[in-house]
DNA sequence: CTGTTAGCGCATTCAC
DNA sequence: GTGAATGCGCTAACAG
C-alpha cells in the first residue's frame, strides 16, 4: 500500500508506547479511559504524547470500536434561510458531545437523498433528516440500518421533531381579526408539505372559530416570484389580510402589492411564516415565529440519547410557534 | 470488543468471497480495481454482492488507504446569509468526486475554529476554511498537516480563492455617479474582514478617480442594527447614497432611512453588497454581486486537484463581482 | 493497575 | 488472473 508522504507523519500509538515504555494497551487507555490506570503514568503518557504530537488515529479507532462520533444531516436547500439556523442548532448540540456533523443537500430531489443517506452510511452513528422528500417507506428502512431522527415529517415509529404552527396561525388569524379584518386569505405552499397542510388546517379551524370569511390560494413553489404572482388573486378574492406559507412568499406579496400602490399596513395586512427574515425588512414583516434552532438541537439531543441507550420509545417531539407582531399587520 | 448487534448485520468481504468461492483479494479487487481481474468474475461477484447486500466497509478501507473520501468546510457563521450559497456550491463539487464534506461552524471565533480543525483532523483529506478567523502563522501549520484552501483570505502560499469586489464597488460608485450623486458615504463592516478593507480601499479609489465627495462611516458590526445605527452619522455627513459593506447593512440602513422619512430612491440611494437578499426585498436592494456559489465550488475544485497530484504551486484564484442595479438607487 | 493476544475489514505486496 | 500473507492503528477481552 503506498502511503502518500505526510509533511510530518503523524506518530502511532506504539511510538509513544515504546517511548513511554509501556504497553500499547496503557497508552490507549491514557486517552479513551485515563481513570483506568495510575493517575501518575495517564499524566506522563499524555504529557509525552503531547510532546511528541501524538492524535488518536480516528479511523482506526472508529474501525476497532464501530463507533465514529460523526452524525448525518441532510436538508432539502441549504440556501433556504429556514435552514441554517436549524443546521446551526444541531452544530451546537454535535459540538458538545465532541460529533462532527456530515451536511447534505438533497435539492429537494429523493434520489439525492437516498445517494446522500448511503454515501453517509458507514461513517455516522445516525442521521438527521429534515424536511425529508423520502417515502415513509424509505425512511423505515434507512430507519433500520442506523438510528434516524426526522424534523417536520411525521412518521411512525420514527423519533421526530415537528414545529406545530397551529398555535402560532391560530394568533395570527386572532390578531387580525381583532385589527378589523372580515376576509382573509391563505396563501398556500407546496402542496406535499407536511408545515404547509398543517398551516393551512389551522388555517381553516381559526377562521370558522372566528365565523368570518376566508379562502385560500395556491402557489405550488415556495420563493419570492411564487408571492408576487398570487398578488392579483388575493386582491380578486377581496381580501384585506394574507397569511402566507412562509417569510419568502409573504415578501413576494408584499412586492405585488407594492408594484400595485397598495401600502402595507394602511391597505392590506401581510403575515409570514417561520420568521427567517422578518427583522431585516422594511416595513418589518409580522410573522409566525418557528423555533429552528431548537429543533436543530433537540432532533441531535434525540439522536444522540438514542445511541447511549438503545431505547427504542416512539418519540414525537413537539415544539410550539408563536405570532411575532411587526409592522405589516394593521387596522383594516 | 463488543459490537452493538445491528438490526441488520452487514456482511464482510470474506463472507461475499465464501459465498462466491474466491478470496478476499479477489472481492476487494472486483471493487477498488475491477479491470484487474476477469470480466467474468468481476461481474459474478458484484452482482452476488448485491444481493448479499455488501458493501465495502468505508472505515475499514480508509484505514487502510489513508484515504476517506472526506472534506472539511470550516465557515464563521452558517446563518449568515452569506455563506449558505457557498456550502451549496462545495457540496455540489464534493459531490462530483463522491466526497462527503463535514461542516463547520466557529461562530467568529479563533479557538472554536481551531477545536473544530482539530476534530475534523485524520477523518478529512483536506479543508476549506471559509473567512477564516485564524492568524496566518496557525493557517500555515494547518497547512502543514494537509492540505488547506482559503475563501476570502490571502495567505502566500496557501491555495485561496478571493472574492474581488474592486470592480463591482467601481461599478456602483460610477453607477452613482451617473445619477448625479456627489457625496457618497462608505458604511464600513468588521476592521480585521479582508472583504471589508478590500471594499473600502476599492471605494476610495472609485471616488477619487471621480473627484467627487465621500466619507467612511465606521461601524463594528455587520448586521442589521448596524446598519440603522450609522444613519445619523450617514444624513449629518450630506451624503446622497451609500454603499454597505454587506446587504444586512444595507436593509438596516434603509430601515433606518424610512424611519426618518427619507424615501429611498427619491432623496437617498442605498447599495448593498454581496447581493444576498437583493432580489426578496421591496424596494428589490441594488447590489455588487459575490459569486459566492462560485467561490464554494472553486475552493472545493483546488482542493481536489491538490488531493490527486500532490502539486504544490501557489494559486491565488480571483473571481469577479459585478454591480445589479435594482430599485434603491435613483437620480439625486 | 498493567501487559499479552487477537481481531475490526480491507488493500496490497508478493508468489503462483 | 488469482490466492496467501501481512499490516493499517487502535481497542477490548483475558490474564497476571
Amino acid at each position: 500500500m503506498v502511503q502518500k508522504p505526510p509533511s510530518r507523519s503523524a506518530p502511532t500509538i506504539s511510538q509513544v508506547a515504546a517511548a513511554a515504555g509501556v504497553s500499547r494497551s496503557t497508552v490507549s487507555r491514557a486517552f479513551s479511559r485515563p481513570e483506568a490506570i495510575g493517575q501518575a503514568t495517564a499524566d506522563r503518557i499524555r504529557e509525552l504524547a503531547r510532546e511528541m504530537g501524538y492524535a488518536p488515529n480516528h479511523t482506526a479507532r472508529a474501525l476497532s470500536t464501530g463507533r465514529h462520533g460523526n452524525i448525518g444531516l441532510i436538508v432539502p436547500d441549504v440556501s433556504n434561510p429556514f435552514f441554517p439556523p436549524l443546521i446551526r442548532g444541531a452544530q451546537v448540540e454535535a459540538d458538545r458531545a465532541d460529533f462532527c456533523v456530515f451536511l447534505g443537500n438533497s435539492d429537494e430531489n429523493p434520489s439525492q437523498e437516498a445517494k446522500l443517506l448511503e454515501r453517509f452510511s458507514g461513517q455516522v452513528e445516525g442521521v438527521v433528516l429534515v424536511s425529508s422528500r423520502l417515502t415513509d417507506e424509505q425512511i423505515i428502512e434507512a430507519a433500520q440500518i442506523r438510528p434516524v431522527v426526522l424534523v417536520n415529517r411525521d412518521v411512525e415509529g420514527i423519533p421526530r421533531v415537528l414545529i406545530d404552527s397551529s398555535i402560532g396561525v391560530s394568533e395570527a388569524v386572532a390578531h387580525l381579526v381583532a385589527l378589523g379584518h372580515r376576509n382573509i386569505v391563505y396563501v398556500s405552499g407546496p402542496s406535499k408539505s407536511w408545515s404547509n397542510r398543517q398551516r393551512r388546517n389551522a388555517f381553516k379551524r381559526a377562521v370558522k372559530l372566528a365565523g368570518i370569511e376566508a379562502s385560500i390560494v395556491y402557489a405550488d413553489m415556495a420563493n419570492y416570484d411564487s408571492g408576487r404572482a398570487q398578488v392579483p388573486k388575493i386582491l380578486a378574492a377581496g381580501a384585506s389580510a394574507a397569511i402566507c406559507f412562509d417569510d419568502l412568499m409573504a415578501q413576494g406579496v408584499m412586492g405585488g402589492l407594492a408594484e400595485r400602490d397598495v401600502p402595507v399596513p394602511a391597505r392590506f395586512s401581510v403575515i409570514g411564516c417561520d420568521d427567517v427574515i422578518g427583522a431585516t425588512t422594511y416595513p418589518a414583516l409580522t410573522s409566525v415565529s418557528s423555533p429552528t434552532l431548537q429543533a436543530g438541537r433537540t432532533a441531535v439531543s434525540i439522536l444522540l440519547d438514542r445511541l447511549e441507550d438503545n431505547t427504542s420509545q416512539d418519540i414525537r417531539y413537539t415544539l410550539d410557534t408563536r405570532l411575532v407582531t411587526r409592522q405589516t399587520t394593521g387596522p383594516v
